[in-house]
DNA sequence: CTCAGCTGGATTGTTGAACAATGTTAAATA
DNA sequence: TATTTAACATTGTTCAACAATCCAGCTGAG
């Protein structure tokens, strides 16, 4: 989808964001975790205003907190961010469904996330079920036909495998919603938007229920974060 | 509201994209001009990394456009990106309304718009019922208590003055709307969210067909941009 | 005359070092 | 103990240089 995606693309700056949005959505920098300049620079073999300018950028996409005279540091989603963002998904997906055409292109797509997350599910990858439930998610978004809504939902789910990671639950969190997921693309099929929509949102509601929960039992002390 | 808009920030950084922000928005670089990191560095009083910095941020928030080995420019709002912020806002603010408390209080912000619209538009100060009617709308995002959507629409709001830029029929644009603003705000104190929501998605899909016209009618050749 | 390829100049990409400004830590003092 | 001061470390910012890329104009062949 996105050129950058696909290989190591022309520039430095963009090669050096897209390892670490890797790094940190994928737990290898853990929220918190303050990014020094001089030795994070010496480490990726980079220089010190380069390093800077990624920075800037993930900054921007809210995976990294910048302090002032202070540093950065990986983020940490708390409670706030969490409930931000299902607020978010609630007007966005919702709306993306109910008003979408039941022939849209992103059809396929998700019904390509829902055999992924089946295959994933009988063989207990836990992992590979919740991508697919990204997936899954990021098609909904595309049913809008809007690239800024794109672009912001990926970021906003970057946020979110970022939080799921001081969760260490794939499964209790993703592999419920899987037969839901079955279901929304169904009744979409059928021209049903309304009731598709509707499942969606009790489901977004749950999961951040759900989220939410194991937040608090997992993380006492960081609730006021952020 | 945002702590960078009262005064000179802290760092440099900020400051100078608040500086080139206000340019691009006011229309003092145009768009499409291209940028030179040296000489804009050199009349700007600041070093070439530090205004790099700055120019990723502004790329990120959508005012410039960077290629890759031949710098960055102020973005061109091309028809397709028109349509494609309307498409947001409709999803977004139709949304806001449509599930907004009467007594939330961004009320008060909306009717202070309004009533800040009403004496623009007496004395014929098209330019102040603009940005009256652009703080009516962030005023409806913020009905749906999301930082994050907040900080998305004002972003899409800079890049619909960027384009609004390009013509320069400012009563045309806002002057219609503001009675129908009016009419919004008490449908919604009066606990008809529905109906407010409905207006309200008539009145920008009438305000978004007004600025195609406007914006093929006097940009005939740059129709294919961006 | 047109077009492919070349060449030189201009711009961006990237680096390294330096200094100023700020924050942090720990010792020293009241 | 609390406060102040004094080092230290880190970030903010600048500068100068070089490599990599792009662009315009030129040349020469057809």
């Amino acid at each position: 989808m996105r050129p950058e995606s696909l290989t190591s693309t022309q520039t430095l700056n963009e090669r050096t964001a897209e390892l670490l949005r890797r790094q940190i959505v994928e737990g290898e920098l853990v929220p918190g975790q303050r990014l020094s300049e001089v030795a994070l620079s010496e480490s990726l073999g980079i220089s010190r205003n380069t390093l800077r300018e990624v920075f800037r950028l993930l900054t921007k996409e809210g995976l990294l907190t910048h302090a002032p005279n202070r540093g950065v540091s990986v983020a940490v989603p708390g409670i706030a961010a969490i409930i931000d963002i299902y607020r978010v998904r609630r007007i966005i997906e919702c709306q993306a469904l109910a008003q979408a055409s039941p022939h849209h292109p992103a059809l396929e797509r998700l019904r390509a996330a829902v055999a992924m997350a089946l295959r994933c599910r009988e063989s207990s990858n836990w992992r590979g079920v919740g991508t697919a439930n990204m997936a899954f998610h990021e098609a909904i978004v595309e049913l809008a036909d809007s690239e800024r809504l794109n672009t912001l939902f990926s970021q906003l789910l970057a946020e979110l495998r970022l939080a799921f990671g001081l969760l260490n639950e794939a499964e209790f969190l993703h592999a419920p919603y899987v037969d839901r997921n079955q279901q929304i693309v169904e009744l979409l099929a059928a021209g049903r938007q309304q009731e598709a929509s509707a499942v969606l949102r009790e489901y977004l509601e749950h999961s951040e229920r759900t989220v939410l929960a194991a937040y608090s039992r997992n993380l006492p002390d960081s609730a006021a974060n952020r």
